[in-house]
DNA sequence: CGTCCCCTTGAATGAAGTCAATACGCGTGG
DNA sequence: CCACGCGTATTGACTTCATTCAAGGGGACG
């Protein structure tokens, strides 16, 4: 099984063996496992290490005083936590997992050693940190000017393509561990309105959704719903310009 | 009188006289202006150079197929937009003047000249990189959790922080040349309940706010009320120990 | 078998949007 | 100079959408 690290950044540049080796190494170094629901920084601490995920959903999150959450993204297999928050004090967010969750800590100093020797590969997290800007960006598009339904389907679109990307879905099904309560906390709504606006979703034909699994059964009717258009996420192969090795 | 980006890097670690000298020099290379409403650059375009703010407001927004725009961040004088998209073969989103604008158009080739050879000034960089993403990520957390009235209050905490830091502030007032329909699109709000909310926090004698001018008579209560914490701001000088010149 | 968490559904309440009318400042051109 | 148009802000009345409150069902797990 290729590292899912290999995987995600494949995406956007090749890879040599070499780098591939030096990636693979670096993720087997300090692996750490978590339980759901357990937070794996809390907003305050010093960042340390870079967080590497390699199995498992997480999320990014703050909460307010007065006990209000958002869930500001979500990690999956092959993603980096705040490549860089070695620049700054202190966190000023958290993150948890939402089911168990295997990382690999990266020490600063193999970071960097590892970016000053490998530039194609400092290349493509460039392309992985822009991309995760460009989605975050689009959640403040989503909470500000999408409806409930749109907002849900959209993120549904977007999980769904970004689980495809790294081989996490088959055909048109995939895990869905999110619970409504996590969703209405990612969607900025209630979870009873999240609860009614899955059904919505369900009556209108466009996905199937029950014992954690999804079935997008119309693709581009969810997409046409949400308004998705998938240049955000930035999965054409875009550095493929760069392959000569 | 400073240049705004040297005012701005200066935020986080103290620059050498070359450091500052070279800013200097590339902020004056290729100037451009803009008109107000006119846009600096368009969702589908190929970036070409890298932007640098020298005066007046922009924003970057995102606009839904229907016509339904979403205000995604503001550009202040001193600040830089997409130190590295020309990784990304096209812009996903648009840049536009809110006032008149004068931008310092830095070519990718002077960039990477200039990233190579002062180091303090990439540690800037990356710095203001990740307060932006910090940014960006309160921004969904107010639209995503904060009521109407929190919304307004917290983006004119952190709007007026910032002009202060860069100089652009005056005691407890700053120029507000933000209409009620962009901050409706920037909060997700109708125009109209914009101005209803606007007038809750006149009556409440937090803010003044005529004639594109804006004062804030009561800064801790109008945090109090936004719950505003400030350190996703990161305005600390945390990089002060890399002082050592 | 009971407890806990998650999901669902209904009914009442509340927040924000829409529609519409009016007012104000500003620039343009008659 | 005044008239007009345009964009912006304000205010009221009504509607729509989402939250809250409440109750009940179902599955997982000790």
């Amino acid at each position: 099984m290729t590292n899912p690290v290999v995987r995600k950044l494949e995406l956007f540049t090749r890879l040599s063996a070499d780098d591939k080796a030096i990636l693979s190494r670096v993720a087997n170094g300090r692996v750490r496992q978590f339980n759901a629901r357990e937070d794996i920084i809390r907003e305050g601490d010093a960042p340390r290490d870079i967080n590497l995920f390699l199995g498992g959903w997480a999320c990014r999150y703050k909460q307010l005083e007065d006990g209000r959450r958002q869930i500001i993204a979500f990690f999956l297999p092959g993603d980096l936590c705040d490549m860089n928050v070695f620049i700054l004090r202190e966190m000023d967010h958290s993150i948890s997992a939402i089911t168990p969750v295997t990382v690999a800590e990266v020490s600063r100093e193999a970071f960097e050693e590892l970016m000053l020797n490998h530039p194609r590969i400092v290349q493509a997290l460039w392309w992985d940190g822009l991309v995760n800007a460009a989605v975050q960006r689009e959640w403040t598009v989503n909470l500000g000017q999408r409806t409930a339904a749109e907002r849900i389907a959209h993120l549904i679109c977007e999980l769904f393509l970004k689980l495809h990307s790294i081989g996490l879905a088959r055909a048109n099904t995939c895990e869905w561990p999110i619970t409504q309560i996590e969703l209405a906390d990612t969607t900025g709504m209630s979870s009873v309105h999240v609860s009614r606006t899955i059904n919505e979703l369900r009556n209108l034909g466009l996905i199937v959704l029950r014992d954690r699994q999804l079935t997008v059964s119309d693709l581009p009717g969810l997409m046409r719903l949400a308004m998705f258009n998938s240049n955000y996420l930035h999965l054409q192969h875009e550095g493929a310009y760069l392959d000569a090795n």
